[in-house]
DNA sequence: TCTGGGGTCCTAGGACCC
DNA sequence: TCTGGGGTCCTAGGACCC
């Protein structure tokens, strides 16, 4: 019988900075996503206060203050550290696990035992995660993702449920479905919802109860698979290790943003390394690179300007000096030649806020290949950047880097909230008073 | 003044071919 | 004056996810 699982991280980010405050439990807490321009995570508590996703931070600075609400800025490594640990737990509780984003993950619990035996497993897991970890994990179990994803809701929802809801049988579906708004639906965005919304559809029961033929006259494959997991027919399967088809390093510039023309480039260079980084760790090559950079989508005040352009390589590459290299050319040849302008300070005459680098076009990294027309010793390239690679992972991020990438860093983010990394700088670990 | 950072999949329409 | 038909591939953009 296919069984899928689904483990989800109450309030992720919240929890995470919980495991080392405990004091915030039953307390209000948010954290600010980078540059702390707005907010990104709330607990039950902020939640309750009527704060919402996304919302700018220095317009609900005075609701924050008022409530005594706990601020960070988020702290990916800690993050990413603890979200490690979670899953090393949930992989010894399945033969497949499929982890779908930093704190969330299908189990393959297909012919395990019964669906009232994988329920007090799933308790089970729920229990250990929070013992060991400390992060509170809901978890939905059914024969369709879409429908364990609506039991780990109701999990959270409901304590009674002890960190498990199951949805196997059609009566409890039916029960499920009936309760479940239908803009919640996995798959159900904005748009889907205002369109079903004005056919009537309010719950997620009332679209399961339409015909095939009626869903498929009116909207694409993607809703009529949605439609068809509520109805308990699978159509997403697990899947384990997925090889990233584009690699996106981009960020928001502090304050005003960057107009020197220098300062972006270096973090073009940056984006690029940090990109090439992620490429190898997937051990795939990429051969398609696109540059953008846009100045501020909010302010009507200063010229506005987007930067959009890609290149292909003639031969796919994972090399840091090539990618870095190829992005710097794909940038330049956006802005305005440097002749054009005042020699000493160089600027771009526009007030960059954000920039960014994807790879695409990638492929899986190959036994080498030498090709007869190439002009580089990818052989001696890839020895070092292996070797690079190798020292960066023991002395540290960015230890040994392109001269391009730059020392000063003035395009660092603005972190006025950061917690410690206490499980990845030996330097940050918790102190335990005696 | 200050507004995140990743991804996936699908589709329509253009380029190109015979 | 009157200018085909059918197919594939690629790309940009939209909608969705966390």
């Amino acid at each position: 019988m296919t069984l899928f699982g689904l483990a989800d991280c109450n309030n992720f980010y919240c929890s995470c900075e919980r495991v080392f405050h405990p004091e915030l439990q039953g307390k209000p807490v948010v954290v600010l996503s980078n540059n702390d321009g707005c907010v990104i995570a709330r607990s039950e508590e902020s939640k309750r206060l009527g704060l919402k996703m996304g919302d700018p931070f220095y317009q609900v600075r005075d609701i924050l203050e008022t409530n005594n609400v706990a601020v960070f800025s988020s702290n990916y490594t800690l993050y990413g550290s603890l979200s490690k640990r979670i899953m090393s737990i949930l992989s010894r509780y399945t033969p497949r696990l499929d982890i779908y984003s930093i704190d969330e993950a299908f189990l393959d619990l297909s012919d395990m035992g019964s669906a009232e035996e994988m329920k007090s497993y799933g308790e089970r897991i729920s229990h250990e995660i929070k013992n060991s970890v400390g992060i509170p994990v809901s978890i939905g179990i059914a024969p369709t993702k879409t429908l364990a994803k609506i039991g780990s809701k109701y999990a959270k929802k409901y304590a009674g449920y002890k960190g498990c809801c199951l949805i196997d049988t059609d009566e409890r579906r039916q029960k499920a479905l009936s309760m479940f708004e239908i803009g919640d639906v996995w798959g159900i965005g904005r748009k889907l919802t205002k369109r079903l919304n004005n056919e009537g559809i309010v719950t997620a029961a009332d679209f399961a109860a339409k015909s095939e033929r009626w869903v498929k006259s009116r909207f694409n494959v993607t809703t009529l698979r949605t439609w068809k997991e509520l109805n308990g027919i699978s159509c997403i399967s697990v899947d384990e290790l997925p090889q990233k088809q584009s690699i996106c390093t981009s960020r928001s510039f502090a304050d005003q943003g960057i107009s020197d023309r220098g300062i972006l480039e270096e973090a073009v260079a940056n984006f690029a390394s940090r990109c090439a980084e992620k490429l190898r760790l997937q051990r795939s090559v990429c051969q398609s690179i696109t540059v953008f950079a846009h100045t501020s989508m909010f302010r009507d005040d200063v010229p506005r300007n987007f930067i959009n352009n890609s290149m292909t390589l003639p031969i796919a590459t994972q090399s840091q000096a090539e990618i870095v290299g190829a992005a710097l050319q794909v940038l330049r040849s956006c802005l305005p030649t440097a002749d054009s302008e005042r020699a000493d300070r160089p600027s771009t005459t526009y007030l960059y806020k954000k920039a960014g680098v994807i790879l695409w076009n990638i492929s899986p990294e190959r036994p080498f290949q030498q090709d007869f027309f190439d002009t580089i010793d990818r052989e001696k390239q890839k020895k070092l950047t292996e070797a690079i690679d190798q020292i960066n992972r023991k002395g540290g991020h960015n230890l040994v880097r392109l001269a391009v990438q730059g020392t000063d860093r003035r395009f660092e983010l603005k972190r006025e909230y950061i917690s410690h990394n206490y499980t990845t700088d030996i330097n940050d670990i918790l102190r335990v008073k005696v």
